[in-house]
DNA sequence: GTCTAATCTGAATCACGAA
DNA sequence: CTTCGTGATTCAGATTAGA
């Protein structure tokens, strides 16, 4: 494994290397109808204005590097479209592209996407189990990023292992949201000051799942946006061919190291057991919003006190208000207490546990909670 | 509640009506500025070809209809272009927008808000529990859908009840990404041939949240794709006015008598638990002008350091003077201090934090008027 | 060493009213 | 328009420090 600093003649494929270079024009000097896949995770050119802290006055590590600056929406869409359509022309006329994104700027690329010829095959949600907050309250947690996989043009025989994916989830079809941590711990990358040595380093597990699910062994995937090398990581560890495209001499350094350190699995290893989830948290509001239990219906406890259900979930008592696990250690003047077997409701006649409803939730949500 | 058959007037606002008409038009024919929310779900441009069967034969009740073909992505971008104009205009300068789509149409819809100067506050995705499997193992099970939540522009004011979504969620900030069963049951709602009435009815906890979390009591509420009026059905549960616009007769029939049944829910079960920022402020002088701190009496943080109060409400520490707040940022090295719950009184040989006299004041302002 | 508590951090479009 | 002062706001998980 090599870097190259200038593009490969036409004709030829730098197969498992890093190439140094814009990869517009890198792109562009590959041999056309060449390559299986793209995993690509392009600039999200977020504009984001001041300085962010925490509630405990400790400030937030920025994206703010001159790579995800652009002047405009129009600039943003010019540097999209361009890269798209040299990817597009190195795509085999059966293979497929990733692209992944945030609602910076995904709905840019993917109606991009679709003007440049690509068939758009699902968008798949990474749901984060461990986003970082909305520190001051103001929006939604920020809890996903979306992937947009397409293939070369509409009709054509894309690569989709079906079964592979099928026992990945327990032996059921695997959903277009997938549940993964970001990169943090011993994953994460750190250069030489300790500091993590890129921004935005995109966990293995991901795209464990798109090269697993969308390439064969031996197949070449091609990574334009580099970083550190996850795609490359992945790939060799799976038998997959890699391109790897990086502007930034520094990443490219960290990916070099990287690479070296991995080795193909063996077919054996690459079977996972997964781990049996944990029953999944239903909050007490979902029996509201779902017309189980309606905004002003009455709980009572074992004693017969009562507390009145609100829209937003919480309740109210004569003297308390909060949730029902607050409520119901208020009452009792005990350190806490779990609502879920503390409640009843009534119907019919019959006091019911509101623990009965939160398993017909959880039935509902099988195991994809 | 009434059914229009032409658009009003400007200058008047149809206030709980479904509107008949091209949504463009109607909105056209609307004052500006006039509305705190839309909640759009328009056509998703499916591109659906022939018919799709289950495993078992039967067949799948696709969406065919009429008002979702597009000659082109051309076409259906300057529909949603005009649309998205029309439904700017008359939203309030701190009025909303949330439109609802799947990757057929969304990343169109959102780079058309974006271009047309909405700010996208979050996408959230709508995680199905229950979705239609792919029957013929082509793709990832298509689970989600995506909405997107923006201001009608960047700076706005817009409506968010942080503690009520927070509180929906028992005591975890609200994330984007959330678990809804699709509408199904008896919610959904069958015409007279006891067939689906909509192809696309949507849930109303899907609703009960987006209103919840980003409208007040009294709102106005718009929905140029009303089709059998889930947006009208919540809106008018949960104490908000609501205008629908429907251009089919036989939409409108059922969201009329679905409409006739909702009753508002009553208004202690319409309180939500509202943010510390709505209080009145308390400036810290009122406590001293009050007598319930006496001028020259010591407050101390948590590591003991000490500060006199002075008359005039402001503190001296040993090196510092100036507000509880620029004080306790001075001691702490900190961009910034919450006085209120950096500081703390002696009352009995207890140490009791101001905010307690501060929720004090409160209570008796509340009292007063 | 072992268990517990404190600390740190992650693709973030993150305040607002008065003067 | 800008400037200024008040004061509201975080979850999961890994790592490090301490008992």
């Amino acid at each position: 494994m090599t870097t190259r600093t200038r593009a490969p003649d036409a004709g030829s494929l730098p197969l498992d290397q890093i190439i140094a270079g814009d990869c517009i024009d890198v792109m562009n000097a590959l041999p056309e109808c060449s390559v299986d896949l793209i995993f690509a995770d392009p600039p999200y050119n977020l504009q984001l204005k001041g300085a962010l802290h925490r509630p405990d006055n400790s400030e937030v590590d920025a994206v703010t590097d001159d790579w995800d600056q652009f002047a405009s929406f129009a600039a943003y869409d010019r540097f999209t479209r361009e890269w798209l359509a040299a990817a597009r022309r190195i795509l085999k006329p059966n293979g497929a592209i990733w692209v992944i994104g945030s609602y910076h700027n995904i709905f840019r690329v993917g109606a991009s996407l679709q003007d440049a010829g690509y068939w758009i095959l699902n968008d798949v949600v990474w749901r984060k189990s461990n986003p970082m907050p909305n520190f001051r309250g103001k929006r939604l947690t920020n809890a996903h990023e979306t992937m947009i996989w397409a293939s070369k043009a509409e009709g054509a025989k894309y690569t989709f292992n079906y079964e592979a994916l099928k026992a990945l989830n327990e032996g059921l079809q695997m959903r277009s949201d997938w549940v993964i941590p970001i990169c943090t711990g011993h994953e994460r990358l750190k250069n030489e000051k300790g500091d993590k040595a890129h921004p935005t380093q995109k966990p293995e597990a991901l795209l464990h799942r798109v090269l697993l699910g969308t390439t064969n062994e031996g197949d070449v995937v091609l990574d334009p946006f580099f970083g550190t090398g996850t795609t490359g990581a992945v790939a060799k560890m799976l038998g997959r061919h890699y391109i790897g495209i990086e502007r930034e001499a520094d990443y490219r350094k960290v990916a070099e190291k990287r690479l070296a350190k991995v080795r193909k699995l063996d077919k054996s290893a690459l079977e996972i057991t997964t781990s049996k989830r944990a029953e999944p948290r239903v909050p007490f509001g979902q029996l509201v919003e779902r017309g189980l239990l309606r905004p002003g219906e009455v709980l009572v406890n074992q004693r017969g006190q009562a507390a009145k259900v609100r829209v937003d979930g919480s309740l109210v008592s004569a003297e308390h208000r909060g949730s029902i696990h607050q409520v119901g250690a208020l009452l009792e003047g005990a350190p806490s207490c779990n609502g879920w077997t503390y409640w009843q409701f009534k119907r019919d006649g019959q006091l019911i546990p509101i623990d009965i409803l939160r398993q017909q939730i959880r039935t509902e949500m099988g195991k994809h909670g």
